[in-house]
DNA sequence: TTACGTGCAAACGTTTTGCACAAAC
DNA sequence: GTTTGTGCAAAACGTTTGCACGTAA
């Protein structure tokens, strides 16, 4: 067993969860990957390595990883789940025209609202830009 | 036909769309509602207020208006559509515990990033702050 | 050996579609 | 009279669940 695969180990049964072949699957999978994943895309990129695993496995490990913080959960701009190896707070830059997300560090101001809701205890805040990527800049096309 | 009615009128005929009895009462609910509202939720409140219209008219218009400007549509905290006849752009403050959810105004710095993702071009930012509303502040209970 | 995880198939809730009919223009 | 919208029922979609079996601890 690569030192990688033991790696993964240590992460499962740190989180108090069962070393199964599913589950290191689908950590090696986030583990070599980069971006933000639906359900779908994780399930086609696992059977075309040859490793698939079932459906019905992959929405309960999704959930379970999510839920120990192993990997993160976010809504992405149509509203589908995605998951993403980044566990840092961040923002998401996403191409209007191709689709393209990549992660930002925004250092964001104080943005405690005022006048209207006063009163709110911010926890968190989700800030999410659209826009067009260099390269569909480039492209020079027609907006979208 | 009341005054109110023929304004709603107006603004169909000016978007291109017919005047039809499930659109009017889909306008009028928009018109007297306001808050960010699930198709479900909608279909609800037509059905109770003795208006119904059938559930693919309902979804087929909600597109329609979204596309021709009538309504906002917007991608909740879990990923379900809300319409919303809020057209400005603005803020969301979503409370953690009682899910009430309040449109604000930010005036937001200039967001564009730097560093890791130079060269994009943002035409739009999506805020989403989560917290405790005043009341469940109140309230007191444990956080969620 | 016992609790937990897997994977199939079925069920689920939400949204979309095909289509005959009705209404608006 | 032509085009557009309605509404039913069926299909599609992504996700969850029940359950018998397998496997890790």
């Amino acid at each position: 067993m690569s030192s990688a695969t033991q790696q993964l180990q240590h992460l499962l049964e740190h989180a108090g969860l069962r070393v199964t072949q599913p589950r290191l699957r689908l950590l090696e999978f986030f583990a070599r990957s980069s971006g933000h994943f639906t359900p779908e895309e994780i399930w086609d990129r696992l059977r075309a390595s040859g490793h698939p695993i079932s459906i019905a496995t992959l929405y309960q490990n999704l959930k379970t990883f999510s839920e120990h913080g192993l990997i993160g959960e976010m809504i992405g701009q149509n509203g589908e789940v995605r998951y993403d190896t980044n566990l840092e707070p961040h923002a998401h830059l996403v191409c209007l025209r191709c689709g393209r997300l990549a992660d930002i560090t925004l250092e964001l101001p104080d943005l405690r609202p005022r006048g209207q809701a006063q009163g709110w205890l911010v926890a968190q805040t989700r800030v999410d830009l659209q826009g067009l990527c260099p390269e569909c800049q480039e492209a020079d096309l027609p907006a979208p």
